[in-house]
DNA sequence: TATAATAGTTAGCCAGTCTAAGTAATTCAG
DNA sequence: CTGAATTACTTAGACTGGCTAACTATTATA
């Protein structure tokens, strides 16, 4: 075993749900509109994609179907994602951002973005890549196909 | 502006929301004794600075105190913490791990830790060295008093 | 000593998560 | 072509975690 194998696994255990909590805590306070994580999540992989069923948009995010069914409801409801159904197969819906939707994400986005990058600022050059590089494996690591999406 | 600090951020931001629901879906499946990241949260504190206050727990994780108070009772119902009052300052509560939440800690640390151990074994030695570079260079940017805490 | 501040709890709200059970649409086996 | 299985989604009900507001009890202070 590599010599430092437990302790980046052990690292990566303290560390993900430090800095989730600062992500989730900045992400909620926004002034202008108001997301939790995994509401923000939902709008990006739309943003990403365009258009999705919700089954697909369960299984991207690893939850259930009735929890991305009241989720997405939620959003509906916001008028952030359109959902219609009655496409080829009458089972599944299509959903989708709304202009206000994508408006909302973009913000929220760059908000957070801004946000990470204010943190991250007095490090050096080095320091960030070196963060940009932990990521990129560890994405890898945990959902490789995303890696490979995007190089494709 | 360094060039890479608004990818970082926002690598950041795509793939700490992701790896958490990874340790947070193992977390919660664990056979024996099962917790979420927060009851998790606590215990590890607890088990690094031997017993606390509540309003000391509620400040290291960032949350309210009716909000640790709930959780802090959920883990006293369970016998995994030893709640206690009547100190020299007698509104202050002690809060102690129990030997049975000690046994849970353990096993449940190196259950999560082996988890993420298997996802990064196949990744070379450096690779590891630069993901746990990474984390901690991200705990120093979030809490820095944490790092500043271990180096002393 | 009366008032402030501090430590926790309780109540009540909402979001996110699950499983179980239900409906509607589609597919497929006979 | 029809009845059974599968698929897509919703509803119901429970639980945790998060908040604010309002409360009690204790300690500190003016």
């Amino acid at each position: 075993m590599a010599k430092n194998q437990n302790e980046c696994a052990a690292r990566i255990v303290e560390v993900v749900p430090t800095v989730m909590r600062h992500l989730r805590a900045n992400i909620r306070s926004q002034k202008t509109l108001q997301f939790t994580i995994p509401q923000f999540r939902v709008l990006t992989y739309l943003h990403h994609h365009g258009q999705a069923t919700l089954s697909e948009l369960a299984g991207s995010q690893g939850v259930s179907l009735p929890t991305m069914s009241k989720l997405v409801g939620s959003l509906v409801q916001r008028k952030l994602v359109a959902r219609e159904g009655h496409g080829a197969d009458r089972r599944k819906l299509k959903l989708e951002l709304s202009t206000e939707g994508q408006h909302a994400h973009d913000s929220t986005l760059e908000n957070t973005r801004d946000f990470v990058a204010a943190k991250i600022a007095d490090l050096t050059d080095d320091q960030q890549d070196a963060i940009l590089n932990g990521m990129i494996l560890l994405l890898g690591v945990f959902e490789p196909a995303r890696v490979k999406a995007e190089v494709a």
